[in-house]
DNA sequence: TAGTGGTCTAGACCACCTG
DNA sequence: AGGTGGTCTAGACCACTAC
């Protein structure tokens, strides 16, 4: 019996492979179980079904179904505590239901809850990179990068200001693509997706270019995020300077100390 | 010799474990490879030895060997290309030194670096809760809770501008106790420890108060971090308001997607 | 004492990258 | 084709919690 569930598991990941849709089993079953709780099928402040009861419902064994509790608690949905049981963690706050999570790419989100994002094109060209951005970037003096400046706009309202500068290297841009979002078009294009990131967060007062472009008042404050993006190789491809609106965008993230 | 393996592992931890240092094996190997990086011993884009190599050498097994190696990528020091090898990620651009992780307690970080972190109390009472920090901090509106408003300084000098609130029911404070380390304070006391947190960041002007208390200008921009923090059994037991000066504190945060 | 989650093992097979 | 990391398994033992 077990040997045929081993068989019957990897046929099953086999066929998913060679199929159109790709996931492991650890990763679906922690979608099922994030579904229940979303749907409060398991109830906010009350325990899941210990993990040998999950194991068995999902035909799994108990180190897999660990691997996909611990993305649940990764992403703050659940805690648990030795010797006692899993709990759906007390939704949090939701506010005005604008925050934006900061451990995402701000154009997926968007995407994600329907909302327009557009951009206007207020610089494009190639250049040699600085110092800085030759260190940013890891790339040499002699690698061109491209330097764009758009204006993020989301259903027609102004939103952010990016500034960014990507390797020519990567891949060829032109206004066209840059109108929409650069990582879908990287991803279809050069196969590259974006998988780590380092992003420095402060205040600062707005500059005049800054100011004018998001119709504020010059010092007013702004959010900025410097961004780092690498692929799923490593690679830097990506640095970028987003600026937003200091009373308009608001950010979350989700910590989880030790473990 | 397999089952001899097991043994001196399982007595090692044991040992460990009866004895005064508590350490999982992972998390030593952790330890133990993460020095080896910041000591250029593996070097920045070279690969680490393999993972069998690096379990033999522990005398892991690999998987556990993984678990270590998933700390790494969590921290972003090292990414793993499947069919490739394990990489030492490139040394990010550290600018001045003075970013602060965004996921972890700010105490945290300047006590690391041993420079010296001191409060000033500008308030402290008790009083019941309204109905935003009932909501935040999960308790009753007849459940009191503790205000305090501290400005934190660095080696003596201005920082951050704290107004916090936990409810009484947490464990009793003092003006002693809330002029150190409150953490430092309920984990030995109340046996409570910060596990999780959520936080919600965002730029804004400083009002008078901020302004007066922080010694800049009104409306100069403020870096705010509301934070409600969890305990190791999920109850909320602090929610938090801290405004850093602007261009004085930035804030560093490593991203990873998928996994 | 019983039950639950945490750590760890040895081993198998697969996907992916590099020659 | 060989090597490397990724996923998954069955099973053992320990730590912690609650009754």
């Amino acid at each position: 019996m077990y040997t045929n569930n081993i068989f019957s598991v990897n046929m099953y990941i086999q066929i998913l492979n060679k199929g159109f849709i790709f996931m492991f089993r650890y990763r679906e079953v922690y979608s099922d179980i994030k579904r229940d709780i979303l749907t409060n099928h398991y109830r906010a402040g009350h325990a899941l079904p210990t993990q040998d009861e999950l194991a068995n419902k999902y035909d799994i064994s108990r180190i897999t179904l660990k691997k996909s509790i611990h993305l649940l608690e990764e992403e703050g949905l659940v805690f648990s505590k030795q010797g006692s049981g899993t709990f759906v963690r007390q939704r949090m706050n939701n506010q005005s239901g604008e925050l934006l999570p900061l451990d995402l790419p701000v154009g997926v989100t968007y995407s994600h809850r329907d909302q327009k994002i557009t951009s206007k094109i207020l610089y494009f060209d190639a250049r040699l990179p600085s110092k800085e951005e030759q260190k940013n970037l890891q790339i040499k003096g002699n690698e061109p990068v491209y330097e764009i400046k758009r204006l993020r706009l989301i259903n027609g309202e102004k939103y952010s200001f990016e500034h960014t500068l990507m390797p020519v290297s990567i891949a060829p841009l032109d206004e066209k693509i840059i109108q929409g979002s650069i990582y879908d078009y990287l991803g279809s294009k050069a196969k590259l997706q974006l998988t780590d990131a380092q992003r420095i967060v402060y205040a600062e007062a707005a500059d005049e270019e800054a100011a004018s472009i998001l119709g504020v008042k010059a010092a007013s404050p702004l959010f900025v995020i410097k961004q780092t993006a690498y692929d799923q190789r490593g690679r830097a491809f990506e640095y970028s300077i987003s600026k937003f609106i200091g009373d308009q965008s608001q950010f979350v993230l989700d910590v989880h100390l030790n473990k």
